[in-house]
DNA sequence: TAGATTGTTAATCGATTAACAATC
DNA sequence: TAGATTGTTAATCGATTAACAATC
């Protein structure tokens, strides 16, 4: 069982590894994976250990193997379906994200509750109405669902989708949901990303002694 | 000081003691937030205690006074400007976010290589040309920066970044920019979430011996 | 008072890091 | 061969959880 921590790293190799193999390079040592991504190389070598792919000694590990590897073990080998809930400028853009393709992600179809955007077109599908959403879900036995609808309306919209049969949820709505335990829920929130930016911060700053240090840049 | 963990909870916290203000409450117990939230007690009152707030036994602790402290905690007193660089779908969808002003954010410049976009409105500013960036963000002493342009450019623009004089990034691309020590750097990466969801799904569906378990909603 | 709740110290758990033998 | 690199076992570090006394 690959740990949470691990699984984290793993895009960021992945990117790094479709990189160096774009750029005609068939071995790869840990200590280079380290060095361009700023980790030690101890902890590479653990998580390439997880893969399965064996390494050779003084020359490293076969990119291809561990790309093939890595997107296995992530379930990427296989394109999933998935619903969007909530048109508005971040599921619009979330759903013509192209870069979904390369993790299995495939955005199916966008629902909404604003009847004036029935039947627009966004990426490769079309905004439905919020009414069709449980059906939908059901009758074409989707598994994940993407919710960017505002906090207000995230439970509402989460409730509908457990009643519809989802099997994951990821919401990027600021509210915590309350789900059922045998549904998989990812959160990506702003806040709380903005929140470790803002400790960070805080922490260099009162390092200096003052809230923000006055930049040699600046031209008064 | 306060762990980075305890500060990732702080803005669910924040979220609920809000709305339990608005709904005329005064006090809460590390009980309630913990049955709501889905942690244990012990790991909420170890949060609060990492904000000074003092509770009362049988009582719990007061909203006001956690409110300020988290707020205080996490610098969100005070309003910080920031530029936002990449006018697409997604550097919109954060331009226009209201929720920042919560956050003590506010995005006063937005920047985009496209001569097309110049001009354009976008929330509360306009988009300016790349090729001004530089200047903006030393005379204005501009100390964080939103990245949101494709991978292939991020680096590039964290480069000029770094020249202005910047203090802080926080990258949306899929991309692991190379950053002196001194730049605190957040990312909200996308892959890396979605990496996450995945992995919970195969523990689970490996649980269940296959890879998407067959739903009872499932209308054939 | 009795009992719910806080706050703190100790125990547990898990991830990272270190040490070092094995390998090509 | 010599030396860079891997792989594994042990040590360290930090966060979560448990236990329990203190409090209103």
């Amino acid at each position: 069982m690959i740990s949470i921590p691990t699984i984290k790293r793993f895009p960021s190799y992945l990117r790094l590894l479709r990189q160096y193999r774009e750029e005609g390079e068939l071995w790869v040592s840990a200590t280079r994976l380290a060095t361009e991504l700023g980790l030690t190389p101890i902890q590479v070598r653990k998580d390439m250990a997880g893969t399965g792919v064996e390494g050779r000694p003084k020359v490293g590990f076969e990119i291809d193997a561990l790309i093939a590897a890595i997107v296995e073990n992530l379930g990427w080998d296989n394109a999933t379906d998935a619903v969007l809930i909530g048109a508005g400028h971040l599921g619009v853009a979330l759903s013509r994200y192209e870069g979904f393709a390369s993790y299995g992600l495939k955005i199916v179809a966008v629902f909404d509750r604003d009847t004036a955007k029935y039947g627009r077109p966004i990426g490769k599908t079309i905004v439905y109405p919020m009414e069709e959403l449980k059906a939908y879900v059901a009758d074409h036995a989707i598994n994940i669902a993407v919710i960017t609808v505002p906090a207000e309306s995230a439970q509402e919209v989460a409730d509908i989708l457990v009643e519809a049969g989802i099997k994951a949820i990821w919401n990027f709505a600021p509210k915590d949901l309350r789900l059922p335990s045998d549904i998989v829920l990812q959160r990506t929130d702003l806040a709380t990303s903005f929140a470790v930016l803002s400790a960070k911060c805080r922490r260099l700053f009162d390092h200096c002694g003052n809230q923000f240090p006055e930049t040699h840049h600046n031209v008064t």
